[in-house]
DNA sequence: TATGAATGAGAATTCATTCAT
DNA sequence: CATGAATGAATTCTCATTCAT
């Protein structure tokens, strides 16, 4: 269905363009003829490609999540160890700001935007995402690292919410006070402790 | 100019009529006019009060933070512990989705939807909210309770994104798994613990 | 519902500003800004008194329908004579013609349009129009005047349809070769004769 | 040029999509790529064998009233009695909507949809159509079977009129009350009755 | 102050037509 | 001849805001 698009480059464009307009003025603020311009295509053209404005927003936010997706399956596959791996989770989740800022907005700012997406929109890919984390907790639990009482379903809406807010934080605010690293270090530190049976201290 | 207003009753009825329906709807998907018939007032009215639609967001915002702040530093200044202060918030966090679901939602989901409110509006209410959980932070660490290593800057981010992201999976998730009381539990037991030199186990 | 139309007059412009532009140019080719500027109201204010375009057309011949029905069940009243009836209805259907080209244009060409109109709306104003003249057949029948053989439900269109075509002739043609007088005369002398049972010679 | 068209096949499927198209949603709501998609044929192609859109629709009224006429002319040849002719050609004209309802619809419904057509394109065919009624009134008249005040140029429009009032009718109702040797037998007699000499009782 | 009818700029989307392949 | 992706002008309708009453 989405595979026969015959101009590939076109669609690149597009989406390229959208996440560039998206995050710069949020998605009721872009025009879809801004995108039209930025892409390099015609207004009608956007149509050959999506069924309408919305369908843009979803579309990029499912290929990023797809990237996103892969790109942190593949870190994690060669950590064994639950406790390197929320470190290794963490790191990756707020580089994407320094890789990829603008798709990082638009995930961050714009979907959230409206309870239309939110609530009609059945989240898959996002979902994924954060059961990596709840697949994480559970390991770490039935290694005896965790310990058995964390709710693996809340713990991993909690660690994505801390990465998330900071990560609003650095899209948000113009000077940043702590850079990605010591962010990073500070939050999976924060669950890991957390978890654990005994502190690291 | 916004203190002679004479006749607080509308202000009042606008900002409830409004609370509602962007709750509902959304920001960019609320009328105006809907908000005047709900609030039984003329649209026109709307522009005595408020300066423009975007006004009329703030201000609830503004209206709705200050009540939820000056709840929360009054229900803190009668519990010493630092401990005990981070469920004491955590809980009522949460608990604001229970009393007002429809303000919960608007500041959720709908003062996050635009680039133009978080980029451009400084605000204010909500790095005072953020600040009381990095005062509680301190405090424990001035105590010995908290590790020193902890930042506070990004303790508070971290701590609120979690509550935060439990909120957002309230309001938009039909089914809820877990009440308040456990997610609060959890949340603030993750924290103090992760934040704490030995395990509570 | 529709009485409480605060503003008839404007109501009003536009009718009659949608009736000149549909005569003019055709419903499809009449543009909502056209009428708007041709009844010197902002585009705007025409979706203040009509649901959208169709809504105009439909309510435009509704309108028209009313006072074209009003003013012949009036006409036709004062006389006992179905023979006479039956010219009166021709000489005034033709007549309409002179005295409103351009609502007599819009009936005319523009309502027989599009299947949508003609299938989906209900004409009711239509069919009691016919149905006047169904009426006088039947009275003539009864009054041993008309054939018992001639079918009314046949003969109201046969006769609607031989006055309307001659109303498209008119409404088409730049230079007219018979008068409305001769027209209306020939046309009801054909149903007279071919309905009675011996020729009026 | 029209005739050295090479693939006439393509031309006939364009103007049978056409047919079919027009005649289900109206002209203005058909899409010339609908047409393309029935007829097999890429949008482009259309192009090739017509000048535009319009030029479809004027293309096919000529190739169906050819058909038509031809029809009609010969059945009429072999009848040499006027009056017998009236009653061949009403039941003839019926008939077609029964052979061919679609293209029926298209000259019934869509013909007249637009002052654009009707007004500026000399619609010779159908004059030729009209004109094959008055010659055999004129005929009748000549023979002294039909009345000499019988004006033949409104006779034409009469018959046609209520014939086509008639097919309208069938085309938009659903449910048909009468059929089309009945109509066809009432038209014809009302008309053969309205302009002989004597009724025909 | 309060009203709500009127405004008109603005935006998403459609679709006839073209033209490079 | 045939294709169908691309174009972009054109159009309906919406809705924040104003202002005469």
């Amino acid at each position: 269905m989405r595979n026969d698009r015959k101009n590939t480059d076109k669609f690149n464009r597009i989406i390229r363009a959208a996440v560039k307009i998206f995050a710069r003025k949020g998605f009721f603020n872009s025009k879809v003829s801004e995108i039209a311009r930025e892409a390099k295509v015609a207004d009608g053209t956007i149509y050959l490609y999506f069924q309408n404005k919305d369908d843009i927003l979803i579309s990029l936010f499912e290929i990023l999540m797809d990237s996103i997706l892969l790109d942190i399956k593949e870190k994690l596959a060669e950590e064994p160890d639950p406790v390197q791996k929320i470190k290794l989770f963490a790191l990756h989740h707020l580089q994407i700001l320094r890789t990829n800022q603008e798709a990082a907005e638009v995930i961050q700012v714009e979907l959230r935007q409206s309870t239309k997406f939110m609530k009609e929109y059945k989240n898959e890919k996002f979902l994924q995402y954060l059961n990596i984390i709840s697949d994480i907790v559970k390991e770490g639990q039935k290694k005896g690292i965790f310990r058995e009482d964390i709710v693996p379903g809340v713990a991993k809406r909690a660690f994505f919410g801390a990465l998330d807010e900071m990560s609003r934080y650095w899209v948000l605010s113009s000077k940043k006070q702590y850079d990605i690293e010591t962010a990073a270090e500070q939050i999976s530190g924060l669950f890991i402790n957390g978890m654990s049976y005994r502190s690291l201290s």
